[in-house]
DNA sequence: GCAAGGTC
């Protein structure tokens, strides 16, 4: 009896043929590259003749007739929803479909090895409609295996099943859904706007390659939009030139660390923890596709399309294991040993290699991915430098090789140093690293670990620092890396780890995306297509249509769900899309345009390399400045609120200005001091100091709220009246003004009980309302002690009427314009009191 | 001239 074994590709047929025997005999076959193996073996006590051969992927593809090949001729709703698909062995595979008839002609038994994942259960079916149509009665059968060795072969032999059509109909949907879903909307938007703006390629939608151009357009968009954020913090510095970093990290609130800066201020800090530990680096996990493309685009600059093709031809040379793999953990089954021996007289790692096998081995880590198909990538034969074809070759090589090598290594090693120091109640620290054994660091180059010294400190050690007040600034995102973009479509299941180099190469095509290094970013015509989407509210550059999509195949797949239902519900979904793009044409070229002409010079603005895009106005169409100082200012109560947490009492301390929640800062006396994150009022020690020292000086009253100098009493010549104003005027023009029923006013030996503030008695005029006509008041900016609401008013329309008409001669009138200090408008806006501005 | 997924 003869049985007939097809796999997916030449390789696994061959191996399948190794394992099964080392007697196989191999013949040719119509097609060059998929050979035919025969070999004799006992199937379940049955003596066989095996034959074992394979297609190269997919036999069919879907297409439309060429009746709809004409664009203009049919309304692309037509291509999208009704017209008939063919599903065809493709031309180039006609010789395999020829193959497999006359193969299955001869035999009575079909076994399926076709890889364990939907696309290859669907190949299955292909190949078994295709034996059937020359052998009806073939028995068919399915083979699972984790990976092609002896163990998991022999074991699929024994454990045959049935192919499952619920898994190859999910293919079949997610095949007709691409396709009418690509051409339809490609076919729309080409018409619709390649020749208005004449424009060289196609403008293809893809449900891969649009969210991949999707992720591209939206970090340029942050990039383009980020308004740069000063922030503050503390450092320290001891004498070994060792920097210690503040535990606050930074703060958004100059203020606040110039006021930590002043209460820590000081030339000591006490050594309060100096802790040691060991710590490991971790060995890379087994290498998969995703994470091949990465580390080639990261690690050796070779664009991951270029890398899969490298890596393509060594697997064909016989040099590399297959490279398109998700599996990240090796099976119990393959000998790990075997394939570090190959490499032992390696003329480079050749010593390391031993190193392995006499005693450093340590089994790889398990990943936790596995396509039940194929092992992770990993060298199958040793290949010195000079057998490579060119650098790029041999450095994939490499890489693949090293860092198999590394998997089969132990962790690399060390001790951390962290030495915390205590200024005031403040805290910095610093991390130091001694490697004690590298292990697989010796082979892995593309890992670094670097050895950081520390001082040898005691702990309640007091040594000198040298501590400052820093300024920074927030930068904006860093333009996406090629190694980024396949993280994010990995994740956001955008492609397949075989296509999702070829969804990036698309986009480059397509004119969407231009890559420069490492860095890719969208061209003009990729941003404004994008940018027409969300304009017009559609959401087909966002990935989670995808998503859904791969929902709705595992419900087919699962048999939740008929192939017919999910295509017909996927359909009508996007003809409704469709629709609308098609009613809104006009709203699209308009859209379509207006980018393109504001983004003129952008693509020439990229290839300048420009950068700095706090400079590239061009590209600056969306910033909305408002969204982003709301941002910013959710970062600074975010940090206040970091700052509040770290150092609360629990005391509920709300400002009695501005309700928001105070910071409270405990002092070494034990004493605390409450501060307002928007700064309306100041209790602490410092205030505390200067009013006492402002009742020395019976004209200063209080601390300016905007500039902490001393407000006065002054007399206005112009107005004839009294009013206090600011000592440090004309830089700081904070006025107060009173009702012109104030007939005198002085400062007087009493404090408020509410702000503390010095208070003033005033004598108001004989015919004024005020009831009493000698009292006293606090008339500090918002303190709602004692101020009365007819003043409130008085001196609020006062205000009004001064303002613009004689400012020159009432310098004292208080404006927002000063910028020596931050918070001023927040500040004042929260203001109760009468001086309040705008 | 359209998609995405296999593969060489």
């Amino acid at each position: 009896m003869k049985v007939l074994n097809v796999a997916e590709k030449p390789s696994v047929a061959r191996s399948i043929a190794n394992v099964l025997s080392r007697d196989h005999r191999t013949e040719e076959t119509k097609s060059p590259f998929n050979k035919l193996f025969k070999l004799d073996y006992k199937l379940r006590d049955l003596d066989v003749e095996m034959w074992i051969t394979s297609v190269s992927g997919h036999l069919k593809n879907l297409k439309y007739p060429t009746k709809y090949q004409n664009w203009e001729k049919w309304d692309p709703i037509i291509i999208l929803k009704e017209a008939e698909i063919e599903n065809n062995i493709s031309t180039d595979k006609q010789n395999l479909e020829q193959n497999l008839k006359n193969f299955a002609a001869m035999c009575s038994r079909l076994i399926l090895w076709l890889d364990c994942d939907r696309e290859g259960e669907n190949i299955a079916f292909e190949v078994l409609e295709v034996c059937r149509e020359s052998n009806p009665s073939i028995q068919v059968y399915r083979a699972h295996f984790s990976a092609v060795t002896q163990v998991d072969v022999r074991r699929a032999l024994d454990t045959l099943k049935q192919p499952d059509e619920n898994l190859s109909n999910s293919v079949l949907a997610r095949q007709e859904i691409d396709l009418r879903i690509g051409a339809s909307f490609t076919r729309f938007q080409t018409l619709l706007l390649q020749k208005q703006f004449n424009l060289s390629s196609i403008i293809s939608y893809g449900p891969c390659q649009i969210p991949t151009l999707g992720f591209v357009v939206g970090r340029q968009k942050e990039i383009d939009s980020f308004i740069k954020e000063q922030f503050w913090f503390l450092q320290s510095e001891d004498d070994n030139k060792c920097i210690y970093n503040w535990e606050r990290e930074h703060l958004f609130d100059e203020f606040i660390v110039a006021l930590l800066f002043e209460r820590c201020y000081q030339d000591n800090a006490k050594v309060i923890n100096v802790q040691q530990k060991d710590v490991q680096k971790w060995k890379p996990y087994p290498l998969c596709t995703i994470e091949f493309e990465k580390l080639a685009s990261k690690k050796l600059k070779i664009s991951a399309h270029k890398a899969m093709e490298l890596a393509e031809k060594l697997y064909n040379k016989g040099y590399i294991s297959y490279p398109r793999t998700e599996t990240n953990k090796f099976p119990p089954t393959i000998n790990l040993q075997n394939i570090i021996r190959d490499q032992q007289n390696h003329p480079i790692w050749g010593d390391y290699a031993n190193k392995l096998i006499n005693s450093a081995f340590e089994y790889p880590k398990a990943g936790n991915k596995d396509d039940k198909a194929h092992p992770p990538i990993h060298p199958v034969k040793m290949m010195i430098e000079n057998e490579a074809q060119n650098k790029q070759e041999w450095d994939i090589y490499q890489l693949i090789t090293r860092h198999f090598l590394a998997c089969c290594s132990k962790n690399a090693k060390g001790s951390e140093t962290t030495i915390t120091l205590q200024i005031n109640d403040e805290f910095f620290s610093k991390t130091g690293l001694v490697i004690k054994e590298k292990n697989f660091l010796e082979i892995y180059i593309y890992d670094e670990w670097s050895q950081i010294q520390v001082p040898n400190y005691q702990c309640g050690e007091i040594i000198k620092i040298k501590l400052t007040l820093q300024k920074g600034s927030t930068s904006p995102p860093k333009p996406m890396t090629e190694a980024e973009l396949i993280g994010l479509m990995d994740k956001n299941g955008i492609g397949t780890d075989a296509t999702i180099h070829e969804h990036i190469n698309t986009i480059q095509e397509r004119e969407y995306a231009i890559k420069k290094g490492q860095i890719i970013k969208p061209t003009k015509i990729g941003l404004a297509l994008v940018e027409s989407y969300e304009i017009l509210g559609f959401t087909l550059h966002q990935p989670f249509l995808r998503a859904v999509m791969e929902q709705r195949m595992n419900e087919v797949a699962q048999g939740k769900m008929e192939k017919s239902q999910i295509v017909q519900t996927t359909i009508n979904e996007m003809t409704i899309i469709l629709k609308q793009l098609q009613e809104k044409q006009n709203l699209i070229i308009k859209t379509f345009g207006q980018y393109l002409e504001a983004l003129k010079n952008y693509d020439q603005d990229n290839n300048d390399d420009n950068d700095d895009n706090q400079n590239n106005n061009q590209s600056k169409l969306h910033t909305n400045q408002e969204d982003q100082i709301n941002q910013n200012q959710q970062k600074t109560i975010k940090n206040n609120k970091m700052l509040k947490d770290k150092k609360s009492d629990d005391l509920p301390s709300l400002c009695q200005f501005c309700n928001s929640q105070c910071l409270t800062f405990k002092q070494l006396t034990g004493n605390s001091i409450k501060i307002c994150p928007k700064l309306c009022q100041i209790q602490d020690d410092i205030s505390q100091n200067a009013l006492n020292q402002s009742k020395k000086n019976k004209d200063n009253c209080f601390l300016c709220n905007i500039c902490q100098n001393f407000m006065k009493i002054r007399y206005s010549k112009i107005k004839q009246t009294n009013f206090l104003g600011c000592s440090s005027y004309p830089k700081c023009n904070q006025t107060i003004f009173l009702p012109d029923s104030v007939k005198t006013i002085k400062t007087i030996d009493r404090q408020c009980n509410k702000c503390k503030s010095t208070m003033f008695s005033i004598q108001f005029s004989e015919n004024s309302n005020q009831v009493n006509q000698n009292s006293f008041f606090c008339l500090y900016p918002g303190c709602q002690q004692t101020i009365r609401a007819d003043w409130k008013q008085n001196c609020k329309d006062q205000n009004q009427s001064n303002r613009g008409q004689n400012s020159e001669k009432l310098p004292f009138q208080p404006h927002a314009q000063n910028g020596n200090f931050k918070n001023k408008d927040s500040f004042s806006n929260q203001q109760k009191f009468p001086q309040k501005k705008n």
